[in-house]
RNA sequence: GGGUCGGUGCCCGAGUGGCCAAAGGGAUCGGACUGUAAAUCCGACGGCUUCGCCUACGUAGGUUCAAAUCCUACUCGGCCCA
């Protein structure tokens, strides 16, 4: 099976590559043909997020180029915590979470990659599978031997750790040996000759380089992408509002998914758009021109979060999204009908009441807090008081009532938050 | 094990007996301006039955009219010594 030759370009071409080792020898390789590459991601959290977003997408154009994509679970290096791009000390999980937050990370992988593929399919592995039975004596003679402690301290994980007051345990400064072994192993057993990584994780990724080298005299290959930052610096990961952005419909609904992106900041666009996407860079381009012209109108915003939320949660949810955004931030909301409001409960946050409680007077706060809309009596008397809240499109004050009246179609009651916060509020027969 | 410094609100960080629900900054949340953008400005930012009350400054006790501030024990973390 022949491979495509621009990987590389294309790569560059969007921003994609901090890091590599030997350039041109890995240009040579990858033109040869197929390479097995691996990215490795440890189960911290119940399902994949952002952070793990350009990894997943990267294995994907690794796949569309004709490679063999090995994602990683690290059920072993989950145990320990990386250190890299950490302050502080991680906690350790136990063994029920990892295994549950492994099961969360599986069908997300599934949305990215083709585990099917005739020639190059995915392939899915653990390093459980391989470091549990590992005793100390073997990993000491066989990895750590190969390593000295100098080249660890060096690596700017380990000094940053150093320098600052937590300091670092022997279990998180081990974990770069973990991982070296890792590829050592996967490249005995799978013939994977390349890793790749955020840049933070150039440092672990190196070493095993060095130790495949060391160990076998075989050449492996090491890339790494920019890390995705926010403004402030901060890794990428949270909307606006603080938020986590997961990949699972479980822990964030498409509807806030497709959200998320839309509410980004236009000079982040283009890069967001090379590096999150599949459209090629020309589209890009134009896009990015046609936004400048009419910014308002949002079209890179729009174009983004379909993309992405397509790709993510596949074209169904992506389209119910848009539809659900287009519903509540395109009109007056007195104008949409059942099946609207209907579909609307399926993608915003929407708690179900009991129509008796439309009998209480001055329920405005008790229900706002109900809704969860706001987090405590004191902090729904301030929205309102701010002139925080609208109820169907109408800014509302304290001492206000939701009655029958109020409710559209009988049934739902469209509460806004601020902007861009909303909210469905139905009500229903008791039983 | 010894010594030493420290543990304050979401985070950083002031405060060393009353004027402390606790300075300042960041984050966050509302508002204005806009484009569900950025920048800027304004306001809020423990809870409640809100002119008052309750809960909070590592944990548990104690001294005092009064403690985040003093004392005791415990606990956790940094650093130094062994």
């Amino acid at each position: 099976m022949s491979t495509d030759p621009k990987l590389l370009d294309d790569l560059t071409a969007r921003g994609l590559i901090q890091d590599t080792t030997d350039r041109q020898a890995l240009a040579d390789r990858l033109a040869e043909g197929p390479v097995t590459v691996y990215y490795g991601v440890d189960p911290t959290a119940p399902s994949l997020h952002v952070g793990n977003l350009i990894g997943l997408l990267t294995l994907r154009r690794f796949q569309q180029a004709g490679h063999r994509p090995v994602p990683l679970a690290g059920g072993a290096t989950g145990m320990i915590g990386d250190p890299s791009g950490k302050s502080s000390e991680r906690n350790l999980l136990g063994d029920d979470d990892l295994q549950a937050n492994l099961a969360g990370i599986v069908p997300v992988l599934r949305q990215f990659l083709d585990f099917d593929e005739g020639e190059n399919p995915a392939k899915l592995l653990d390093n459980r599978a391989w470091t549990v039975s590992l005793s100390i004596l073997d990993f000491l003679r066989d990895v750590g031997k190969h390593v000295t402690i100098n080249q660890m301290v060096a690596k700017e994980s380990v000094k940053n750790r150093m320098a600052g007051d937590d300091g670092i345990s022997f279990t998180e400064f081990s974990y770069m040996l973990l991982q070296a072994h890792d590829f050592l192993w996967l490249f005995e057993h799978e013939r994977c000759e390349m890793q790749i990584g955020g840049s933070d994780q150039w440092g672990n990724i190196s070493l095993g380089v060095d130790l495949i080298r060391r160990r076998t005299g075989a050449k492996a290959h090491g890339l790494t992408w920019p890390l995705l930052l926010q403004k402030d610096g901060s890794k990428y990961g949270k909307t606006a509002g603080g938020e986590t952005i997961w990949l699972d419909a479980e822990l964030m609904s498409p509807y806030r998914f497709y959200q998320a992106w839309i509410q980004v900041e236009d000079d982040e666009l283009r890069k967001l758009l090379l590096w999150l996407t599949f459209l090629s860079t020309a589209e890009i381009d134009e896009l990015v021109a046609s936004h400048a012209e009419a910014p308002h109108r949002r079209v890179g915003q729009r174009r983004l979060a379909s993309e992405l939320t397509e790709l993510v949660h596949g074209a169904d949810a992506a389209a119910a999204a848009a539809d659900a955004s287009a519903a509540i931030f395109g009109g007056p909301v007195a104008q949409l009908d059942t099946m609207t409001f209907e579909m609307l409960a399926d993608e915003v946050p929407t708690t179900r009441f009991d129509r008796s409680r439309l009998d209480d007077p001055d329920n405005l706060v008790s229900l706002l807090v109900d809704a969860s809309i706001a987090s405590s009596r004191s902090e729904a008397g301030r929205l309102l008081g701010q002139n925080g809240i609208a109820v169907n499109d109408v800014k509302v004050d304290l001492g206000v009532t939701i009655e029958r009246s109020s409710l559209y179609h009988d049934r739902f009651c469209l509460v806004r938050k601020g902007k861009k916060s909303v909210f469905l509020l139905e009500f229903v027969d008791g039983d």
